[in-house]
DNA sequence: CCGATCTGGTGACTTTAGTCACTGCTTTCT
DNA sequence: AGAAAGCAGTGACTAAAGTCACCAGATCGG
């Protein structure tokens, strides 16, 4: 029978952080390394919590969002398999910086703040992918703000249903967030989504049928993401 | 005559990030480290422009921000002696995420990218210290988003307003930025921050007396930062 | 199968944000 | 000194954002 830590080596080995061991330095590590399932919409961690150490996703996804003291919330990422959970608050000694739970049924790593210390100051090119994994998170968040600073509602939604059918590569895509979740994604509330929605299609820039929303007028929709407003 | 390097050995000792370093691979470090001055309102660099390695701002204060195509500014960070600019984008490969400019006469050092990664694989301790500095800048863009999208422009600018008396530790303070600049701070324009300063004034929980602004009302305005809007 | 919960749509409204235009006051430059 | 540029205050709007309340259809557990 395969032990468990074999397979938890399976998993490391797929993610960007870990990519630079050899299959003896990623069995040393699977040997400190946690692995867990955990249920649709299971919490992981609370925003404040003292962080004890890094998450990888290894299957399903997980939404890293923020409440406020009202209850809305604003969704700053979501991560799927590969992907790495609060690789900086590891470093800094503060707590959490937000919340995290599950989106579906996933299964998650969890290795310990001192041993993945221990790990990048033995292995530099780790810390040198958490440095890169690093960049992109702040460029998100940096583009999060840039959103939510500058553009409307309307604006972060067309933006938000390019960046959609770009994923599904395609003209059309299954709307799988409820509109209350896309309010999360952009920062607004559920109301604005759903009239936004229904004004997109009044305008014939999009047709919603169900679930499935079509793209019936790329130029017009990336015509507004630039211009001026 | 003592040389330039070994003054800019001097400046690399305060910064936090090459605190593990001994005075010789400080020294060596000089070499490679260029200094320059900088007039106040000059630009560092525009979002966009390639990254070609990373800054330390050894006198003066730095503004770190976004601009709109309606030519709105976002500030994202000021950031003053010791601290780094842009320690991340020099790690991920990707284009400088936002612009600098220099907002009092200042001096920076500059290190070539090639030379800092290398500088990080030899010496892991400065990696995981540019991951704790990385943590906390993290930390401060978190901040924003949630500022951005669960608060008012009046929450901001008390928030901004005891963030300041707090940095002068006294209950007044000068305003030495311009309404258009803190406009740019809390993500807002100029006629805003004129109407919630003179709204605030006129509730008494400030003062204002030419660039001095006195807080009259602590505990009140503590309490609409807490309140749940 | 049926009540309960979740999700989405919408009218009517209030509040907040942002725009435009204009005024007057400083500061600075030559 | 005088022109020019920059900064601040404000009235009058427009337009977004958000709130509240309510309805209707879908879905799901017992």
């Amino acid at each position: 029978m395969m032990s468990s830590t074999s397979s938890i080596a399976d998993v490391l080995k797929k993610t960007a952080l870990f990519s630079a061991l050899s299959d003896a330095e990623l069995g040393s590590l699977a040997t400190r390394t946690l692995i867990r399932s955990y249920a649709p919409g299971e919490l992981l961690f609370s925003e404040g919590t003292s962080c004890e150490g890094l998450y990888i996703v290894s299957k399903g996804r997980v939404r890293i969002f923020k409440t406020s003291p009202a209850g809305r919330e604003q969704v700053l990422a979501i991560e799927g398999p590969g992907s790495s959970i609060a690789e900086l608050p590891v470093f800094d000694g503060g707590p959490y910086p937000a919340s995290v739970t599950t989106v579906e049924p996933s299964e998650l790593l969890f290795i310990a703040r001192k041993d993945f210390r221990a790990l990048c100051m033995e292995y530099p090119e780790i810390a040198l992918k958490v440095l890169e994994v690093a960049g992109a998170r702040l460029r998100r968040l940096v583009g999060i703000i840039e959103e939510l600073s500058f553009t409307t509602v309307r604006h972060r939604l067309i933006s938000w249903i390019l960046r959609e059918a770009k994923a599904e590569s395609g003209s059309s895509f299954t709307l799988q967030a409820s509109h209350q979740e896309l309010a999360a994604q952009i920062g607004t509330v559920r109301e604005l989504v759903s009239r936004n929605l229904a004004r997109l299609q009044a305008q014939e820039f999009i047709g919603i049928n169900g679930h499935q929303v079509t793209i019936l007028n790329l130029e017009g929709l990336e015509a507004e993401l630039s211009s001026v407003i």
